[in-house]
DNA sequence: AGCTTAGGTATACGCTGTATATATGTCAAG
DNA sequence: CTTGACATATATACAGCGTATACCTAAGCT
């Protein structure tokens, strides 16, 4: 069952997986679906578990920034496979046991490498949902008519209303490949894992602890 | 109309916010509310614009990573008042203009500052819902029971399972007032903010650039 | 043989967004 | 003063949702 839920999620999307739809993939009632799960939200806590129970991490003794690393692109592999993760863990109200291990495991991770619980802490909120591989994309822009003379136009306003808007866009690295989800998120990333390990190496504490 | 959505969202949620209610609230038929509004998607749009372009910016031509941080923080303030905007805006399919707007001033000032476009760029996908001021939390760990007898097996338990949470759960920088959502945003924002800043000075460029 | 129990079914309730068709009240033009 | 247009509110209805409740059936154990 859990696995019908899972192909059909993938297929239809975490909105359209209605207890219905799902009992019907299987050839059951809707109602047959309650004598193995108490409700919906707990199907959606039990696939999500499924999903972060599976994160394949590539064994390595390395240094903590680069299990870290590893790690959350382990669950952004399987995160992205599936793209109702990230709708299903952002809802989730509580965590799981493939959840608080996942977590375990990142927060092991930098004690190991000799970071404060104080900055381990701050680490993990900090990281927030990128610590599953994803982040909300910055909300879509509204795309110029393809219509060449009214385009001309509407390029016009847009960049009279809206100047660094447009001159970010119209740069070549917007407009070629380089902007793609990955490259964004690993960019960001680093630049907190970089950050960590500087606050680490002087010796930084919170104002609380200060 | 409009004011009447915001406080009932407001009072219970934006799930909570159904057509029926709202209409309701404004003594009329839920039906009544479609004369004025395409659909619910465009009401919460609306909703979102209202609050967006009222985010309130304190005056100030300092440096670019001064201006990001006060209006990071000023969206923060508007958007943390309203519990509903998160998921409002994380549902966003397009951008409106308030939108526009706020991404423009933040693209700007760092243009203003000398940023590469290249860079300009990364760092709003890398700043992601940040530059609307919230991140979703670190998904919640299960309590412990209240009852004392149980709650030392529990612990230890907990303890032997997930070792790095308990340890970092003990500290008493988590125990105290410091875990507090203001601070863990500003810390995180500081990161990003002081590696856009470290990037720019090192004359970084994106790989596809280079 | 009889009982428990796991699993499936049928029906129904209250909720959702919204399509469609109809009514009302205001106001400008003839 | 009437007439028609337009903005607004209404009434009804449909298809979907999660799920409470009650019932049934077959397998397994005592």
């Amino acid at each position: 069952m859990l696995n019908a839920a899972i192909a059909l999620a993938d297929e239809v999307g975490l909105d359209g997986l209605s207890m219905r739809r799902l009992g019907q993939a299987l050839g059951v009632t809707p109602m047959a679906l309650y004598k193995h799960v108490a409700n919906r939200e707990e199907l959606i806590d039990a696939m999500v578990e499924r999903i972060v129970a599976g994160f394949d991490v590539p064994i390595q003794d390395d240094d903590w920034r680069h299990e870290l690393r590893a790690r959350i692109l382990a669950a952004r592999a399987a995160t992205t496979r599936h793209g109702w993760v990230r709708p299903a863990i952002e809802t989730r109200t509580m965590a799981g046991d493939a959840v608080l291990s996942h977590m375990d495991a990142l927060m092991d991770a930098m004690f190991r490498g000799g970071l404060s619980a104080d900055l381990v802490h701050h680490a993990m909120h900090a990281l927030s949902t990128r610590m599953w591989g994803f982040t909300r994309d910055v909300m879509p822009t509204p795309s110029l008519p393809a219509d060449a003379s009214t385009r001309a136009a509407a390029l016009a306003a847009y960049a009279e209303a809206y100047p660094a808007i447009v001159r970010m866009a119209s740069t070549a690295s917007q407009a070629g490949a380089d902007c793609n989800e990955e490259t964004e998120f690993v960019f960001a990333l680093d630049i907190l894992l970089d950050g960590f390990e500087r606050l680490h190496h002087t010796g930084w504490r919170s104002e609380f602890n200060a």
